[in-house]
DNA sequence: CGAAATTACGAGTATTTGCTCGTGTTTGTC
DNA sequence: GACAAACACGAGCAAATACTCGTAATTTCG
């Protein structure tokens, strides 16, 4: 077992460092996933060594959850913009474009965030909230869909609802990796597949 | 380096060793996957010593490549049964239909091929020939869209065929997860989503 | 200044894991 | 039956890697 990390004040270098690390941590973890990332690599893309690297952060774990929680605070505010409940009587296309929008925004301002979010060669540890948090999604677009579709079983709601986000989810992948002069093809696509499953339940 | 294997003639046991091994670690990579699956665990899975392991393949790679083999051939199958010509001139759903069942019911039938035919996690040895596969069936997705919509660019068409396959692949994650008995309604899902998606490009 | 705390280093440790090797057993062939 | 080849074992090697520890520099603060 790591040893835990005491409470301490941390001076302003210090903060800087943590900084550092976690934005290394980012890079490293967007380019080979979180199994395959090394603390050493982490260490040496910040420039530091292993060992400060441990004066911060008391294991590999510990430096996905600080980013995660760094993260958490993108993602939050994407979420508001992307549920507003002002979104509810709008036609299908724009409320389409008004949700997947922030996030897309949210993923591509953050790279990293993907190999957080959805990897699954994470420990139970760090997989189990982002698990949560996906099925919190699911719920809020569940809720829209039953807004826009009242008569719908809930079942056949939540199908709908888990079926969309991975949907999203896939093509969002393709979205973030082309380069930035190709996405808007791929962001246009995006919005057709999620219009195209969606109107025949939910109507226009 | 690992050392290479010199011909050698198998006797009968030892091909049932082969085929008790594969099976092993076909299950053990659906369960967790190329990367984190450990050649020990393969061999214990098979109930036979590690040393014996590597009488048979002279590495892990080596494994998944015997096991890709063998799934080649019942992927080749299933494309041959999914592309057929016949199928061109077919209503959407039914062509959406015919197209996908075979793709489903060999990855049913086979556990640990979308751990093999996904995983981002494998040595470039192994991924390059899958993703030449993948194009592969872009392509002929490709073609089939054109042979219904002959006036849409080809640049369209390609973009369209990936984001099919990208919907088939995000979804069937989801269906071969899933106990039997509740299978169905996903397939149904999976059936509506490509043919909300196609009918407005190449129509019903 | 001077002591305590914090930051930094990097060689080294413990563990995991792909893989080997010496040894013994089983199978096929004459 | 005898000999060679194939099969099998499992302790253990070598490399990778998460993490530690002794030591030293820097910062804080009275």
């Amino acid at each position: 077992m790591p040893g835990q990390q005491p409470e301490r004040r941390r001076q302003a270098r210090g903060r800087r460092r943590m900084e550092q690390l976690a934005d290394a941590a980012a890079e490293v973890f967007a380019e080979v996933g979180y199994a395959k990332a090394t603390t050493n690599a982490i260490a040496a893309r910040a420039g530091v060594s292993p060992g400060t690297l441990y004066q911060f952060f008391a294991n590999k774990e510990a430096i996905a959850e600080a980013l995660a929680q760094r993260y958490q605070t993108a993602l939050q505010s994407a979420h508001d913009k992307a549920f507003d409940p002002g979104f509810a009587a709008l036609p299908l296309p724009e409320l389409i474009e008004r949700m997947i929008q922030p996030m897309i925004e949210v993923n591509l301002a953050n790279p990293g965030f993907k190999a957080l979010f959805n990897a699954a060669d994470m420990p139970e540890r760090l997989a189990a909230p982002t698990r949560q948090l996906h099925q919190a999604v699911v719920g809020r677009i569940a809720e829209v869909l039953a807004a826009r579709a009242p008569d719908l079983p809930a079942g056949q709601l939540r199908i709908t609802a888990v079926v969309a986000t991975q949907i999203f989810g896939a093509l969002l992948g393709t979205v973030v990796a082309a380069p930035a002069a190709e996405r808007d093809p791929w962001v246009t696509e995006l919005k057709r597949a999620l219009q195209g499953y969606l109107e025949p339940v939910i109507g226009a």
